[in-house]
DNA sequence: CACAAAGGTAAGTGGGCGCTTAGATTTGGC
DNA sequence: GCCAAATCTAAGCGCCCACTTACCTTTGTG
């Protein structure tokens, strides 16, 4: 193990972020195959050669960024979930991270929710792992709460998926200079959750 | 074998079509600028130029596509609430039809849904245009319903906006070979947006 | 001070892209 | 039978793509 120098090092972990930033910002935007590597290198300005200093693919950048983001979401809503309360309060706090997170963090959502079928197969799957555990916890929570009476819905697993879709899909719509702000939208999605699911008053 | 004689105008009617029909499946597939013109050709069994002996572009292509999508789904939104049923009735009309269509017709309804920023401003301030209309369509029948006393939520818009996001979600998870047919998925939505806009019971 | 390691770039490379052109073939009205 | 119009393609044009190579610069350590 060598020693690490320091300052070298920092300006590298930099250029690094700033190429993933900016590759968040151009996936979003255009999409991965509408981006050139060229457009993310010069946004975070570097010539063209350096993405490759730093990353291995184009891929790898969209790779890493999902990875990032659906390990954030898995956690936010595992915490959410995981607390003492009741079945309704669990279910409205899973939905309320999920949407806050969407919404504040749509451009990055909008990149891990529709740029997928650009990753190799390989991280394709591992993706898809990261995104059935998200889909395990919401159904979870949701069939605990049929199961002890608290809620009342003809299809769990329907309305579980259908919770997790409105969050999703709110990163396509949501802009920033609209009049809907993200705490807004979080109140109303959670107060929907406990309809979706028939919470009992 | 005999050849089928067909004429000069039929021909090249079904090779446009064939052409819209391999653009819709690419797209869907493969996004837009992932998608080569020589891949709708092929698909098509057409050479590479033929694309545009029938097309301006590929541009015009998902123009196309977009138009003809948004048209019927607003004849289909527009004629399922223009009965005199209750509002209740309407409103789950409107989204058994809404959920129906992008269920069967995921394949076009990922196109008209995630590939629009690859349209001319032109051509997309056009297909907003008719999005407007969908929307608006859905935010009044839950408006009437809350004016009439029939419904009950906390915002209306907010609401309409959900049952819409559910239905375009839809889309972008559903699959042909999944246990969920269109039916079931349009029986069960049509009943949770009710529970959305708190139809009194 | 020597020098290894890492950051960074100028200048490509081969290849695929959207689209065009020139012309062959087929068709149908007169 | 002639020819205008339509369908369709082989060939290719100029451009931009993801990625590489060869090399220079900056940094920190022994």
């Amino acid at each position: 193990m060598s020693e690490v120098r320091t300052s070298t090092q920092a300006r590298g972990d930099r250029s690094r972020a700033r190429l993933l930033d900016a590759a968040v910002q151009a996936f979003s935007a255009k999409g991965f195959h509408g981006t050139s590597t060229r457009d993310i290198a010069t946004a975070a300005g570097l010539s063209p050669a350096a993405v490759y200093v730093h990353h291995r693919s184009k891929e790898e950048l969209l790779h890493a960024i999902a990875v990032r983001g659906h390990t954030v979401i898995l956690g936010a809503i595992t915490e959410a979930t995981r607390s003492e309360a009741t079945p309704a309060e669990r279910v409205a706090a899973a939905v309320r991270t999920y949407v806050l997170f969407h919404a504040r963090s749509h451009t990055t959502a909008r990149v891990i929710n529709y740029e997928l079928a650009a990753l190799t197969e390989e991280h394709f799957r591992e993706i898809a792992g990261l995104r059935r555990a998200i889909d395990t916890v919401m159904r979870e929570v949701v069939e605990e709460g049929v199961r002890s009476g608290d809620f009342d819905t003809p299809d769990p697993a329907k309305a579980a998926t259908a919770l997790l879709s409105l969050g999703i899909d709110l990163a396509r719509w949501y802009r920033d200079d609209g009049s809907w702000t993200p705490d807004s939208l979080a109140d109303f999605y959670a107060d929907l959750a406990l309809r979706v699911v028939g919470a009992r008053p």
